[in-house]
DNA sequence: TTTAATATTCAGTATATTTTGAACTTACCA
DNA sequence: TGGTAAGTTCAAAATATACTGAATATTAAA
């Protein structure tokens, strides 16, 4: 893979980013280690994306935290070294506990609470909808949860689901 | 439901628009109409939540862009009245319909249009990293659409996959 | 067609987020 | 122990995003 491939696929990971809940700068770390063969030092990848040393630390911290960037020793070298998580199914499912963490589990919570400090007999359009929308939520939480403690059958359910689309060759 | 109680839910559903991708006002707006048993005018709403009309124009019709708000007319009124979509699954498949159009869909035509420059034998742990990452997106892209085109049998199968988490008192 | 009420747009402003870089901390080695 | 290379933190600056409100457009009644 030629360098100016990997420089496009850094960037289009980069502005994607967003769309997965990670800023410009995180997907950008992430997608370069996606892309390089061998671990990458702080130094090289803030040097490679040029952005500064302080950044790029944040960023790994915080791909850390995500549980898709794991830091790793290099015999006879100081520096830290950076990898991505080399299995793609894993690294999606990393992402996606962290998202309904962050996300579905504190709306949830919310909506609960919200709905324990209604009167007894609360009626009405809008405390319907709230309940109804709290039982979604909790469906929704529950299937993640069941599909997040269990990777590897969830992974061939989609496969199953999606009608052997991962067989075609795009 | 008492004044406070619906305030609180508007503030709080503002601070989860995140969790759909709508930005804080926008998911006031809309958590407005969930509470209401009446359509709003764009000046009651603007007024209620403190935000311009400008704002409020807006608001509208992106959320309407995104399908969870109808417009309505009110006889011997010339003024335009917004109404939420009244059914929650509905609500939600519309909303996940939307973030599959404007994020799933992107990135996995990006990433078809990158693999195709790559020359023939292209090889290498990068290139088949991308590869992999293009069949799970195509996995869940198959998975979603299906999903979205059949509403009712997917609410059913989410019910089913929860364990009947939606049964239970909170 | 004119007028007035309502709705929309968008340039400028306000707010929030991201990034920088210098100060600080840590870890290693002589 | 001091020196140094690396890593982290955070206040300030840069950037991006959201909001306002006046100008403009649209609509419907007169």
């Amino acid at each position: 893979m030629k360098q100016t491939q990997k420089d496009r696929f850094v960037d289009a990971w980069g502005q994607m980013g967003s769309l997965w809940g990670l800023n410009t700068s995180m997907a950008r770390v992430h997608a370069l280690l996606i892309v390089s063969e061998d671990p990458l030092s702080l130094d090289a990848i803030a040097h490679r994306l040029q952005i500064s040393r302080g950044n790029a630390s944040m960023c790994l911290k915080e791909l850390r935290n995500w549980g898709v960037v794991r830091r790793v020793k290099v015999r006879g070298d100081r520096r830290d070294y950076y990898l991505t998580e080399p299995e793609v199914w894993k690294m999606f499912f990393a992402i996606a506990r962290e998202r309904k963490r962050r996300e579905l589990d504190p709306v949830l919570a919310a909506l609960r609470e919200l709905l324990g400090t209604l009167p007894q007999g609360a009626s009405g359009q809008a405390v319907k909808r709230l309940k109804e929308m709290k039982d979604l939520l909790a469906t929704l939480d529950a299937v993640a949860s069941q599909v997040l403690a269990q990777e590897e059958n969830a992974r061939s359910a989609l496969a199953f689901l999606a009608g052997g689309a991962t067989r075609k060759k795009t």
